[in-house]
DNA sequence: CGCGTAATTGAAAAGTATCAACACTGGTGG
DNA sequence: CCACCAGTGTTGATACTTTTCAATTACGCG
């Protein structure tokens, strides 16, 4: 549930190298906010460390999480297709290191470097294969299930998230997520 | 909520007049499974006419509808980036004529053809950034505020789709699709 | 006409949100 | 050093929403 790339990091690492000119290394601490949902950019980001959520804000402030990004997820470069407007807001949940890029750079690497097109193809792909399943099982399971589940594919949540980001990421309130985990104690 | 891709379906028009053999055109009859959830295929899609729907169906049977796919969509192009199984199932709803491709020369077409390669970015982008809101819509609002939603987007759904389908697309029992339905009715 | 699929409706059960009260924690200023 | 505060987490009672189950009707097609 803490999305990760390391193939994509890597390269960028040894990109970084080649034009340092491209690459702007950034530091933000927890709790900042890197990117607002509705405002319009120049520039793109790359994690190079730490975890950030993913999220949006509807009109009475509750906020619904997409995913929490770590080492490797780009995010920002979805308006560089679109030329739209930022659709989500990112806000640094420990202290993280980002590489940023601005959208014309990006674009010159995706069209002169086919090893960084495809990663970025592929990354792209990934973010849509993962969502689909997330959002269907989101739906179509209880509560409980969907704990357990967050369980084995990332057992100890709990130490690194709020209640409250793992409640909004989950799309219900933090009550039936605390009743769900005390049930779960229970059917030990 | 019927997503098409008008600039991808006339590039690839005329990209089939250049490469004949790279494209194949199909044709499906309504309710045929044209790719089925956890199958290996040599070869991906872009719809030349018709509607399909793209969906997941979990152990018990029940089915939750990711997208309704019309005019110039691609499906099981992620697989040619994960070199997975197929995640995913798509069914005709109307009949739908194809351009079918395989892997291989979809990955040439990236690798030499620079529009192609930005369209199929581009593409990939937007349904990125179309899952996103959807799910998020669908978790915090009631059930009568998405058909609302839906209608403003798509005004005569309920010509084109089967209630089933509706249902399974919103996450939702027909019971409780039928329900909101009569109280929208009430309120006018 | 008769069959199967799709659609409708009611009643009971299960699940989830809302509201409100209270505990715990870490940090700040007097 | 303590009192206070804001943010986070916990818990109970109640109201509301949605599912489940089951029975019935409507529709399209061979």
């Amino acid at each position: 549930m803490i999305r990760t790339d390391v193939n994509l990091l890597t390269y960028i690492d040894t990109l970084s190298q080649k034009h340092p000119d491209y690459f702007l290394v950034e530091r933000y601490h927890s709790k900042e906010v890197i990117l607002e949902q509705d405002k319009r950019y120049q520039s793109l980001y790359i994690i190079k460390s730490g975890i950030t959520k993913c999220y949006l804000s509807d009109e009475n402030g509750k906020e619904f999480i997409q995913e929490f990004l770590g080492k490797g997820m780009e995010f920002g470069e979805l308006e560089v297709f679109s030329g739209n407007l930022s659709f989500c807001s990112i806000e640094a949940i420990s202290d993280v290191d980002v590489y940023k890029i601005s959208h014309n750079q990006y674009t010159e690497l995706l069209e002169n470097d086919p090893v960084f097109n495809r990663l970025i193809l592929k990354s792209m792909a990934t973010k849509i294969g993962y969502k689909a399943p997330r959002h269907s099982f989101q739906q179509s399971y209880s509560i409980e299930d969907n704990i357990i589940r967050m369980h084995q594919i990332f057992p100890n949540f709990e130490q690194v998230l709020s209640k409250k980001d793992i409640a909004n990421y989950m799309g219900i309130t933090l009550r039936s997520l605390n009743r769900a985990l005390v049930q779960l104690e229970k059917g030990k």
